[in-house]
DNA sequence: ATAAAACTTTACAATAAAGTATTGTTTTCC
DNA sequence: GGAAAACAATACTTTATTGTAAAGTTTTAT
């Protein structure tokens, strides 16, 4: 399991206008400059967040980005399922046949049960969450996120936790 | 955010050693076989299961593979990290910087805060079920898992809904 | 009008992931 | 002892993802 370019980049161009206020505009020159991203690269990003009508864009000299809706009306999972797509895809077992037409598994397969659940409880985890909430968290937990190993790590049995440092999962 | 080959296929080759019973073993080829995937393929991932002293292995003729532990006491946190690393690494912060040498938001990232806590959802997740949670399973809930999307879905606003089939996150 | 500044689209190059092939080592059976 | 069968390690090919470049379109300021 990944986390992708487009979700953490993504992510981040979106929050970059969101955070800048109701109603208000970036260009992509100015995002590139704030995120420390090539403009190239920002412009495919945010043409994946318009065709996901997160964003509107206006054209020309004045032209720009802001927010297609209210902070408050846009989730996670909206944003992550624009940028990098399902986590789980409808052809997942169609994609997944190894040397096969199609998968030995495809009547009854219970890696396909668990990863349903996973995906379920991933996208029931970033639907609870909105622009808004992450703009006004008050403490963003920032100084402990090295720790923060420790606390998804004890779910590991104890020799194969990771020692120096992150999230694992 | 992705499902990665290693997830889906690791997970198989897995529970493929682990459904046939205690103690028992398996080889390559047979695994190879049951699973429609090649031998190499397959001894490669059972490589990666093998460092992560999830099976063990016995050479020579009689050889193959066995669980290393009882199914009940592995999980599929275990599983999925041995399998495809972690969901957010370590060095998350300093794969992520774009052009510049550090990221912007090293010092106080909402990203690095909302996706950390993404990860120690899924890693709750996971962690809840063993290999022998997922055998003794009695209806898989394979029947409808087409119609799995309309749970997951629903969590979506209606017009960005995925029509034809499958799950989404 | 014309140039500048910004979005749009598509093609391309670089990198990483996925999967295969090869060669080598160990054990068993004859 | 030698051949067969299996694991082990690694290099290699293919494919998909990332990220860049370039050419085009729209709007605005002068």
């Amino acid at each position: 399991m990944r986390i992708t370019s487009l979700d953490e980049y993504g992510l981040r161009c979106l929050l970059a206008i969101a955070v800048k206020g109701p109603g208000a505009q970036l260009s992509i020159p100015e995002i590139a400059e704030m995120e420390g991203l090539s403009e190239s690269y920002v412009g495919k990003l945010l043409s994946l967040l318009k065709k996901g009508k997160l964003i509107n864009a206006v054209r020309g000299r004045a032209g720009g980005f802001s927010l297609a809706r209210s902070t408050d009306k846009i989730t996670l999972l909206e944003a992550v399922t624009t940028l990098g797509g399902p986590l789980l895809d409808a052809d997942h077992c169609s994609r997944y046949t190894g040397l096969l037409e199609k998968c030995v598994h495809f009547e009854c397969c219970s890696v396909r049960y668990i990863l349903g659940g996973l995906a379920e409880s991933v996208a029931e985890f970033l639907s609870q969450t909105t622009l808004k909430d992450i703009i006004e968290a008050d403490d963003l937990n920032n100084e402990d996120w090295q720790e923060g190993i420790s606390r998804t790590n004890k779910l590991l049995p104890e020799k194969n936790r990771v020692k120096q440092t992150g999230f694992r999962v």
